[in-house]
DNA sequence: AAATCTACCTAATGTTAGTTAGAAAATGGT
DNA sequence: ACCATTTTCTAACTAACATTAGGTAGATTT
């Protein structure tokens, strides 16, 4: 029987490591695919192929189709939002608020585009997503919308920000701008870092004259 | 037989208009469901539920779903495109490039987020629809683009937007943030002219102090 | 080296859903 | 009212696909 949570095997040597690896590489197959095919049209034999594996061998790690999805979505967010809060923090507490909002950014575009194909096929395909493993991941994202909405509201409390400005409005136009990037960038064309860039001069300057 | 494509029967008199209704119907049935479920998770019986129809029954209006989608996909971005077309040249001549921007992206949100289940559908979609498909309709895409690409090239000939941005990569920011607000709007709670506004701000003025 | 376990495979099974064929309504002109 | 045509329904048919059952080769344990 494979562990149904990571590392709470308890112990034998060197490990039930095989298992613990072609899981890893079934699930990779399967961020993968739904990043790009989406759920429904997923069928189970890409994932099979892509892993190196038959479409059947797949159920001793995985209970359902469903079971795979859920964990994608989880690690997706655990990794943003892990990503996003380490390059806040690594500012030190004395950066600037743009700084930390532009930190922010860049983490999560990073993530997006370069590190996480879970986090990419998260948020490219969570809309479509089943409705009941939609509704058990609601509390992930809310904790990571709150993350960002304190970190806007500390800017705008410390003037950084328009106090005129709707900052729940704001913060979904730019998920969107940083989210949307999954449509169309091209991971060998520009770094996210550019497009980070960008984002931030557009959120704090705007390209008027 | 119903009309293949649309506005081509010969004449007679009050016309094929029963079919051409249901049809329509039928039409607005399957952009609804894409929208909201995605096009490899919606059935058939949805769309024919939905339409008052039995499923089988599609088939006398439409040859395969993939049609459905494919007549989605036009219906909407014609719409979005002739909505923004209509609400710059409403404009005139001597409005400045803030404006005509303005009311394109005021232009394009209401057709997404109030006037068309079509455009709805095919920006949220068109990333997970079937290859050819996409193919098909990527010349589409491009003009409406293209058109952008002009509007805010000439902005900024005229010093209305900085020298200095990147507006191949401003532009995709600019769709991200528009085009997600299909992911999180809730057509009851605020009205797109609010969110556009919003968004002109950040584009030209931007939020810092 | 016998017994057991691990990690996979092959081959069903059962259901779902797109599609089709032919029968019934509905419609509309005469 | 009758007939031709249009439109929809019912009932298969079919293919695809998630899931399950049972088998097997190789490793691990006893």
């Amino acid at each position: 029987m494979p562990v149904e949570l990571a590392d709470t095997t308890v112990a034998s040597g060197a490990d039930a490591s095989k298992s613990r690896i072609s899981r890893r590489r079934v699930l990779d197959a399967a961020a993968r695919c739904f990043l790009n095919k989406g759920y429904a049209a997923t069928r189970l034999s890409d994932i099979a192929d892509e892993a190196g594996m038959k479409a059947g061998s797949i159920y001793y790690h995985f209970d359902s189709k469903e079971q795979m999805l859920s964990e994608v979505f989880d690690i997706g967010m655990t990794a943003v939002f892990d990503a996003v809060r380490t390059g806040v923090e690594t500012l030190g507490p004395n950066a600037s608020h743009r700084d930390r909002i532009g930190a922010a950014i860049k983490a999560h575009l990073q993530q997006l585009l370069e590190q996480s194909d879970y986090t990419a096929a998260n948020i490219r395909i969570f809309g479509q997503a089943p409705a009941e493993i939609q509704r058990r991941h609601m509390p992930d994202r809310e904790a990571y919308r709150e993350y960002w909405r304190l970190l806007l509201e500390d800017a705008r409390r410390d003037g950084a920000l328009r106090a005129d400005a709707d900052l729940s409005l704001i913060r979904m136009l730019l998920f969107g701008a940083l989210n949307w990037t999954v449509e169309w960038n091209d991971p060998e064309k520009g770094p996210a870092d550019k497009i980070a860039d960008a984002a931030t001069a557009m959120l704090f300057d705007g390209l008027g004259t």
